[in-house]
This record gives structure tokens, sequence and C-alpha cells, in this order.
DNA sequence: GGCTATGCTTTTTTT
DNA sequence: AAGCATAGCC
């Protein structure tokens, strides 16, 4: 393998790193594979390759990387910038989905789609779903749209079609759902819209199938670099074949104990066949970690050694011994946000951490609001990311709809999300109408309603309010068609459509509606922020491809949450890391999920409470709730199983999903090991709304916080 | 067609 | 608890 080695002249950058980290650093041709624990410095060695490709010569337009989640592509933004300076802006870099997006608007016509394709999100995948058991006359009672949804995502992502999946399929769910998945493509492709997954794979087969496409692509992009690479997907990764063609110069980077998307079609054995797949390939591990203290990684291998199926390594400690690790017993959700939130309060008022240091790490979305309220009740600022963020609130994904509208004016998504809101007379009868006849004649909703509102076949009251609405949309139509800038357009939208009174009408409580006026008006910071990212390149397309993609480039929140806690599923955290994390709900039945232990993937979720523990960098606190309200209802829980592992021993053999609801977590076996944890629950009861520490692991007589 | 009251379901993680 | 769908009234 002929591996030109990076130029003098790149030296000084080489200079701050371990001789692992160098040799990575500097291999830049040919296909290589980092391994690369938790905290082994990763983003360094990515970051700096990418300057050396630079000082070499090769342009920034030559280079591609690509990442995972928005949040990654950021963070490897900024740190590209600073390794590299100005000089790298001219990288490709975003996430899979991203690129796929730009790639099928540039080549649109060469396969069949139109210019500015509606993206199929979360939201509208639920109303495609709905339609589509509603047209295989399947009831949402035998089939839940969730269940349909999440069935079907992985089999899209497996590369199966609805013909290969009823094959496969064994049981009548198979069969059900497979009939339900080719409803679903089918008006997919009456709304002409791409799904999260179709972005991928039409993607692929534009570079299978136009030759002249791909070959464009190896040779404008020729140096490839996957972050995560134990996350990819199989249409993923045959894209990144595809355009690494066959000069290979690819680097992929990642670690199997890390892979957490097994649930999206991930397969973290892709890793370790890269050496098969791309042969000749250099491999370079990454074994010392700079980032967390010993405690903390002590902690991280006390889980991760529990995993079965999984490449050994060992990470070194670089750090040194440094706070102990804590876990804490909470009354219930409440208590657990005031104790964070209390012992945040103190470090920030102390001047002990600045609040971007700090992270409060959760598994589900249920899980947050608790903490985002007693943050915002004490004043500190914070940045939330997931279900209740900017991109899913109701107002927002109203004038989000109303401007798809704007652009697309075929797309039923958004058209049936907003042809009423707020109410202007076209009721449920005239859209059931519209849309029947519309699937029946496999014709575009849109039409189907101008036509009938002009053929007098709905009610007079239907007619007027569609016709008031298409004045305000062709307004905003022209405004945008004038080069109107953004934020100006959609206040004029706004305006028109008489949002602010919708919100009055939906939110008779002062307080909720101010809340709700303010969020939707956030939305004019968000398109302000993005027309000062993309200058002229921006344009209503890209905008909404943004909102859909939930790139958080220009959140509005954007400035404030430059010094902000970060509250942050533990998915959306990976590639991060924190001074100070606190890990809330390590609780059966959260972490491990309830649901994963049915399904047989408790290993993903120690490999999850693995990536959460090494967000740490110097303090580490874990909580979980004696008992926490579900469904209204207050239930008893039990700590994690892997706060147990964290004490010296490995669970006993035997040990199974517990979980159901009301019984105590318990070893299988009758007689083995007891519960370690029921004197502190006792403790922590009878304490009067105070914390127990309920265990350190190495205790350096730390007083407990807020005591 | 719009509004309100009542009942029913809900919980994985990301793009 | 809260959000969502349905039913029944204006």
């Amino acid at each position: 393998m002929a591996s030109r080695r990076a130029p003098a002249n790149a030296a000084a950058l080489l200079s701050g790193l371990n001789p692992e980290q160098r040799r990575a650093a500097e291999t830049l041709d040919g296909p290589l594979l980092v391994l690369a624990g938790a905290g082994t410095g990763k983003t360094k060695v990515v970051t700096t390759r990418i300057a050396a490709l630079l000082a070499r010569g090769v342009p920034a337009s030559a280079i591609l990387a690509v990442t995972f989640t928005n949040k990654a592509a950021r963070e490897m933004r900024e740190r590209l910038l600073k390794a590299a300076g100005p000089a790298a802006e001219g990288v490709t870099l975003g996430t899979f989905h991203a690129f796929c997006v730009r790639l099928l608007r540039e080549h649109h016509r060469l396969i069949g789609l139109q210019k500015s394709f509606p993206i199929c999100d979360a939201a509208d995948q639920q109303s495609v779903i709905r339609a589509a058991l509603r047209s295989v006359s399947v009831a949402e009672t035998s089939l839940h749209p969730r269940a349909a949804q999440a069935r079907i995502s992985l089999w899209k992502s497996r590369m199966s079609d609805p013909a290969a999946a009823a094959r496969e399929g064994g049981g009548d769910q198979d069969l059900l759902a497979a009939k339900v998945f080719g409803a679903y493509e089918a008006e997919l492709a009456r709304r002409r819209m791409l799904d999260f997954d179709d972005l991928l794979l039409r993607s692929l087969r534009l570079l299978r199938e136009h030759e002249k496409v791909r070959a464009g692509l190896e040779e404008r992009f020729q140096y490839l670099l996957v972050d995560e690479y134990q996350d990819t997907n199989r249409p993923q990764y045959e894209i990144v074949r595809a355009i690494a063609g066959k000069r290979r110069n690819l680097m992929v980077v990642g670690d199997d104990d890390q892979s957490i998307y097994a649930w999206r079609g991930a397969d973290h054995k892709r890793i370790l066949d890269f050496e098969r797949d791309f042969p000749g390939a250099a491999v370079v591990r990454l074994e010392t970690n700079y980032r967390s203290n010993e405690e903390i990684l002590d902690a991280a291998n006390k889980v991760i050694r529990n995993n079965l199926k999984r490449h050994v390594k060992t990470l070194r400690s670089s750090r040194g011994s440094g706070a102990a690790v804590q876990a804490f017993a909470c009354d219930d959700e409440e208590h657990e946000a005031q104790f964070v939130v209390a012992d945040l309060a103190e470090l920030l008022r102390s001047g002990a951490a600045r609040p971007r240091d700090c992270a409060i790490l959760f598994r589900t979305q249920t899980q947050p609001r608790p903490f985002e309220t007693e943050l915002r009740a004490q004043g500190i600022a914070v940045r939330v990311s997931g279900a209740q963020s900017f991109f899913d609130r109701k107002e927002i994904r109203d004038l989000a709809a109303f401007l798809r509208l704007v652009a697309r004016p075929h797309d039923e998504s958004a058209l049936l999300r907003v042809v009423n809101v707020p109410p202007r007379g076209i009721g449920d009868v005239s859209i059931e109408k519209v849309v029947e006849r519309a699937a029946a004649q496999g014709r575009d909703a849109a039409g189907v309603f101008a036509e009938m509102s002009a053929a007098g076949e709905l009610p007079e009251a239907a007619a007027r309010g569609w016709s008031r609405l298409q004045a305000a949309l062709a307004a905003a139509r022209a405004e945008v068609k004038a080069g109107a800038p953004l934020p100006q357009t959609v206040a004029a939208l706004i305006e028109a459509l008489q949002y602010r009174a919708e919100i009055e009408r939906c939110y008779p409580e002062n307080a909720a509606r101010e809340t709700r006026w303010n969020g939707a008006l956030e939305i004019l910071d968000f398109a302000a922020a993005h027309e000062r990212h993309h200058g002229r390149d921006s344009s209503l397309d890209r905008f909404l491809d943004e909102l859909s993609l939930r790139s958080e480039e220009g959140d509005p929140g954007e400035k404030e949450a430059a010094d902000a806690v970060s509250l942050t599923t533990i998915h959306s955290a990976k590639g991060l890391e924190f001074e100070r994390v606190w890990l809330v709900g390590c609780e059966e039945g959260i972490l491990p999920h309830r649901r994963s232990a049915l399904e047989g993937g408790v290993e993903e979720e120690r490999r999850l409470m693995y990536v959460a523990v090494t967000r740490a960098k110097s303090h580490l606190t874990m909580t979980f709730c004696q008992r926490r309200a579900l469904r209204g209802v207050y239930k008893a829980r039990h700590p994690s199983r892997f706060l147990l592992e964290l004490k010296e021993k490995p669970p006993p053999a035997g040990w199974v999903a517990c979980e159901k609801e009301n019984q105590p977590m318990e070893p299988a076996e009758p007689g083995a090991s007891q519960s370690p944890m029921p004197t502190e629950r006792k403790k922590a009861r009878a304490s009067l709304g105070r914390p127990r520490k309920a265990r350190t692991e190495s205790s350096t007589g730390r007083e407990p916080p807020g005591s």
C-alpha cells in the first residue's frame, strides 16, 4: 500500500499528537480505519488530518466529511475551523441526510423528482402511514401506526422492498406490515415526498444508475471521511463506497462499544469488516483516554465489560485520579430535577463551573421536562435538544407548513396540516371529500381542492376560506420571487393568516399565550440566522430543508446557547464531552429501556450507558428515582442494573430483563444474591426530601451536593 | 362547520 | 398528566 506521508510543513500540526494519533493523522492516502475508544482524541485526529490535507495542497472542496447527527457535524465544523483556519470552510461537512438532499436537489431531473420535492419528516410520516393503513383497510388497532413506521423504516434501511418484506415475513403481523409498507410507498409517491430513508436510497440509486454523476463525485471528492462508522447502515455504507470509488481515500472512525443505532439499521460489525471491504487498509487503534479521570473511566469499563459481544480493548487514562463517581436515590422525578439543579446552581454560583461545562443526560424524551422547568425557574440558561425543542413545537410546525406551501403548492402533508388553521370554514367533510377524490384519481389534494372549490362542489364557506388561504400564499410567493428577506416574508405571512389570533384562540390563559406567541416568533430569528449563515446562497428551499432535517445551524437558541447548560438525550450527546455530567433516570425500564429488554437489546442499552458515562471529564453524578409518575400514576422504580454493575462484581447469572411493572427487580434464581439497594431506599424515603447518597464509587469522603 | 366536553391512549433512541 | 380523537350541541 503506497501511503504518502504528510509534507514537512504540516509537521507543526502533528506536534500535539501521540504516536498513534499521529500515525492516523498523517496517513493521508488509501483506506484507513481508526478504532477510537471514547475520549481518545478522535476529533482531534480527524481535524488535524484534514488540516494536513489542506496543508498539502488538497483543495477544501475535494474533502467530504459525514457525520450522523447535526450536533456532531456542528462540533466537527467548529473544531475544524480552529485547527485549520478559514481554509477549511470549503470542506463539505454534514450529515448523510443533508448531503443526500443536496445531491438529489441538484440531480432531481435524472431520477424523475420535482426540483423541490418535500421531505417527509416524522410527523408527516405518521399521516402517510395512517393514509396507508386506511387504503389497505387495516385498523389502527391491529397495527399501531408507530409500530408500522418503525418496521417500514427498518426494512428500508436494510434495502428491502415491500415484495421482499412480504417474502421474508414470518407471522401474520409481518405480512400485514409488508402490505402496509406497499401502501405507504404508494402514498409517498402520490404525495411526491421522500422520507428520511428515501433520501439515502434514492441517492444510492442515482449513483448506481448514473455513472456520470457517481464518477463526478468520485472525481470531486478525493478524500472521504466517515465519523461514527459503527453507526452506518447499509445504504449509507453503499453510498460511501460508491463515492470512494477506485481511489479509496477513505478514512472511517468509530468504536464498536459506542454503537447505539442498531434500531435504525446500523450494523456495528461493519466496522470490524472494514479491512475485508477495503483490503490493504491501514488500521490505527487509539487507546489513550484524554478526557476522563480514572474514576469515570473505571466506571465506564465496569459497565461495558459485561457485554459479551464486543472487541475487548483497554482504555488507559492519562488524567489520573479525580473526583469520585456518585449515584443518588431521589424520591421522584420532581425531586430528581430539584436535586440536580440545586447542585448545578451552587456550582454556577460559586464559579466552580460554567454553564457550558455542564450537561444533564437522559434516555427518553419524557424525562427532560421537570429539569427544564426547574432550570428556567432558577434562571439558568439551558439548551434543550429533543422532542420539546424548537422544531417540534406546534406553532413552528404550523408556520413551517405554511412556508412549505409557499415553496411547494402541492405539498399535501403541509396542506392537510394547516388547510383549516386558523379555522377558515374548511371542515373535515370537505377535506375528506377532497382527499378521497385525490386518492382515487392519483392526483394531489391541492389540485383537487382548487378544482372542487371552483366548481362549487364545496360549501360556500369552504370555498371562500380556500381562496383566502390561496391569496395569502400567493402574496408570499410573490414576495419570495421579488427577493424579499426571509424573515420579512414570514412576518407578512403570519400577519396575513392572522396566526396571532389563532394562538390566542387556542391558549386562553395569558401565560401560555405569551409563551406560544414568543415561540412562534422564534421562527423569525431562525430565518434571520439562516440568511446570515448562507448569505446569498440562502433560499426558501434550503430553509425548509434545514427545518426538515433539524439542522441546528442558526438555531435561534444559538447565541444564548453559547453558554448554557445542555439538556440532551444520550444519543445526541454522542461525540460531545462535558466537565460535569448528570446522568438522570438510571432506572430499570428507562436505562435499560423496557422495550429494549423485551427485544433482547440490553447490550445496546449498556453501550448507551457507556456512551453516557464517557461524556464526563471530571465529574459524573448519576441519579434514579424511587418512584415515578407513569401515565399520571406513581409506580415504584428500581435502580438500573448498570448502577449495580458499578459494584465490583458482574450481575449474577440468570439476571433477567425484569420490569413487569410494579414487580421488584430480582435475580431469576431464587436465593442468588439479593438486591443491594433496599437499605438505601429505606434511608432515602425516611429522609424527607434530601437525597441520600446511594453509593460512592471510590469514597473520597466528598460531601453529597446539596446537603 | 365550529366549538366544547368527554373519553381514550400513551412511552425509546435520530435523520 | 396530557395530548388526541370522537360525539354531541350550537
